[in-house]
DNA sequence: AAAGCGTGGGG
DNA sequence: TCCCCAAGCTT
């Protein structure tokens, strides 16, 4: 008897999503493609860049096979780019490892790069129909104010008490849809702001409700100040309109993505001009800041026009002139992309 | 255990 | 304008 999960379901039945594009057809590929797309995200920021990923990459052959260009550029604007390294490097494992596919047991598939304890449930629950549960940003939020747990979710020890009760609920029948289930009410009725816990189907045992908890629960992360950092971001554009790009290591922010090369100063970002091409002026851009999850960024770009002759490119595999016409089959920073879209069609 | 990692939207 | 996010995982 799990009358948690009873009247989760009903209410799944009648006032659910039953159209979400990964859920027609429900197979292993785009469950797994949209878990990992929708962490830290919404469904209406990820529906654009699911449709467009499925109709390049329909198969995890074909996510395997695929050049890492192409997979960033998918994902280019959705932000967390490391998320798609890993998705891309979990396909080809799974081609050399697991025949193609994705494993159906849960330590095998949460070995692979990305793949964490929820989002290994979530795959194995709705594609498979195995009863494994998941613990994302809903399920933390209902249940912490189901069973009126205070303290933040991101501790290991809220976080065990979570898993628990996650696990306590889910039922043996229809785990896909009860999964499926507990992120809508999450996503639609018991949301951070304003939750209507007059549609809810929970609300007759809810502890926040009962205590009127519900606005303090989930409790809130502890904010901390974000630091400013700054730096100058060299456009070096030539005759024919190409601009000089530079892709970025394997560590830190924009990861793997093509970017303009930065400096620290204007003085030093003339000296590594002068190192990229013959330059003989530049026109400061308005500055601007790009806000991060943990820092913000102020950029100035400046812009150097008639660039020609670089030096040292041929023989350096992270820097590459980029006509417009080919941005869109590259993995840039969403900041980025904006720049060089605004000053396209301007000339030197 | 806590920090690092994006972005666009809502209050 | 500013702050807080929104379907986490890795190190």
């Amino acid at each position: 008897m799990k009358p948690f999960a009873d009247a989760l379901l009903a209410w799944f039945d009648r006032h659910g999503r039953h159209d979400l594009p990964w859920q027609h057809p429900r197979d292993a590929y785009r469950v797994w493609l949209s878990e990992i797309m929708l962490q830290q995200t919404q469904v209406v920021t990820v529906v654009g860049y699911f449709e467009r990923f499925v109709a390049a990459l329909p198969d995890l052959r074909a996510l395997a096979a695929a050049p890492e260009d192409q997979v960033l550029a998918l994902w280019s604007g959705l932000g967390y780019y490391r998320r798609a390294r890993f998705l891309h490097r979990a396909a080809q494992l799974c081609v050399e490892r697991h025949g193609g596919e994705l494993p159906r047991d849960f330590d095998a598939l949460a070995a692979l790069p990305g793949i964490g304890r929820s989002t290994a449930g979530a795959i194995l629950a709705q594609a498979h129909g195995l009863r494994f549960s998941i613990l994302d940003g809903n399920v933390k939020r209902v249940l912490a104010r189901y069973h009126g747990i205070h303290g933040h979710p991101g501790t290991s020890a809220v976080e065990k008490q979570l898993w628990r009760h996650a696990d306590e609920h889910t039922p043996a029948a229809r785990v896909a849809d009860y999964t499926q289930a507990i992120m809508d009410l999450g996503a639609t009725v018991c949301t951070r702001g304003k939750p209507r816990c007059e549609a809810c189907p929970l609300a007759a045992g809810c502890v926040a409700r009962r205590d009127g908890l519900v606005a303090q629960l989930p409790s809130p992360k502890p904010t901390k100040a974000t630091p400013v950092r700054a730096t100058v971001m060299l456009i070096l554009r030539d005759a024919h309109g190409r601009v000089l790009l530079e892709r970025r290591g394997p560590q830190g922010v924009w990861s793997g993505l093509w970017s303009l090369p930065e400096a620290a100063d204007i003085d030093s970002a003339w000296r590594d001009a002068k190192r990229h091409a013959h330059i003989d002026d530049a026109q400061a851009l308005a500055p601007f800041v790009h806000v991060f999850s943990h820092y913000k960024l102020r950029v100035e770009p400046l812009l150097f026009d008639g660039a020609t002759a670089p030096r040292g490119i041929a023989d350096n595999p992270a820097l590459r002139w980029c006509g417009t016409g080919e941005l869109a089959a590259l993995g840039l920073p969403a900041p980025v992309r904006k720049l060089l879209q605004q000053i396209e069609g301007t000339t030197a």
